[in-house]
This record gives structure tokens, sequence and C-alpha cells, in this order.
DNA sequence: GGAACGATCTGC
DNA sequence: CAGATCGTTCCC
């Protein structure tokens, strides 16, 4: 159980987010394992970096492996991996973790309601990431930890279009997990 | 200074 | 399917 490999985080957002597929997700007692992301890439009309930096957005051109936290309609957080070299401002969207440790405390944190964590908004809600992590550095001590235990990502994730975006709607940049199958993957 | 719009979630 | 709810961005 190591931290991510920082090279490993610096190329296409759409590559790294595939690979980041099956990674665990750490803060404060609770883990996930990731289940879902979306690449972001800086030249996309549709990433937060597409019309250069400002205030908010800062941290998407921070280092490879710093925590990118947004607050977005009136009341929710959603968190990415920044990926690609500093100054790029490419980043991957985490929208679900499969909860593996710390279940009761995200339940409280939910409010008592189900799934716990398979969208963006209620992932952060439960591991209690908000904009106090933002652009804080996901491998080394801090907030927020995103950690390697050795599963490798899956041969052929499922692939998809994005959700919730109205620019580059058709772009197959969302990535999973397939579904669990007793056959060979 | 003001208006429009979200990388969402929930309940009806 | 619409409301919640407010920061960010963009236009005048």
């Amino acid at each position: 159980m190591t931290p991510v490999d920082r090279a490993a985080l610096v190329g296409p957002a759409p590559v790294v987010a595939p690979w980041l597929l099956n990674k665990l997700l750490v803060a404060g007692d609770c883990v996930g394992r990731i289940v879902e992301t979306e690449a972001y890439p800086p030249e996309d009309p549709a990433s937060h970096s597409f019309r250069g930096m400002t205030a908010r957005n800062a941290a998407m051109f921070g280092p490879p492996g710093t925590l990118y936290v947004y607050f977005t309609y009136g009341m929710h957080w959603c968190a990415n991996v920044v990926t690609g070299p500093e100054g790029e401002g490419a980043a991957v969207l985490l929208r679900a973790v499969e909860p593996l440790a710390g279940l009761e405390l995200m339940h409280a944190r939910r409010g008592g309601r189900g799934p716990l964590a398979d969208g963006p908004a209620k992932l952060c809600q439960a591991f209690a990431i908000d904009g106090s992590a933002n652009a804080s550095d996901l491998l080394s001590n801090g907030p927020v930890g995103l950690f390697d235990d050795g599963t490798p990502p899956p041969r052929r994730p499922r692939r998809g279009p994005r959700i919730g975006i109205s620019k580059s709607v058709a772009v197959p940049w969302r990535f999973r997990l397939p579904a669990p199958s007793k056959l060979a993957r």
C-alpha cells in the first residue's frame, strides 16, 4: 500500500483517467476504491481550465497529484486529481468510489441515505472533502490521499460520454470498472 | 452592477 | 421532472 506514483499521473487526462480506476482514495478513517472517473484535458471546452487560470481553478494548474476541489450548484463539492505537468491545467474528476472502510462514518455524513459514494458530490460528502482540502497534495501526508494497493486498472474499462456537461458531450471520456463477472477479464 | 449558469442530488 | 442554493463568470 504505497502512494500513487506521481510520474504515472503525467500524461493525457483521457489516458490517466482509466489508469486511476482501482486506486484507493483515503480521507481520515474512510477508504474507497475508485470505480468511475472522467477526463478533463485543458483543451476541452467542458474543462474548468479551458479559459485559463482563475482564482477558482488555480489548483488545476498545480503539479500532478494536486487535489482540485470545486463548489457547484450552490451546495456540492467535487474532487479532481490534477494530471499532466504543472501549469497545464489537466484533471480527472472522481465520479464514484466503492466504500471499503469507514462505512458508518460515511453513512452518518450522508444523512442516513444510501448509496454512499456513487456520485462526485456524494463521495465528497461521504469522505468529508470540501474546499479546505483544495490544492493539497494527494501523494504526501495531507487531508486526502491517493494510494495503490497493487490492484491493476481493468484491462478493458467501460467507456462512455461524460455526464452533466453541455460542451463536448460526445467525447467518451468517462471510465468505469467493468461489471463484475465470473468469466476472465 | 447584474444576470445566467452550472463536471449534482433529492424528493415528488 | 423541477427545486434547492450560491459562487463564478461574463456581459453591459
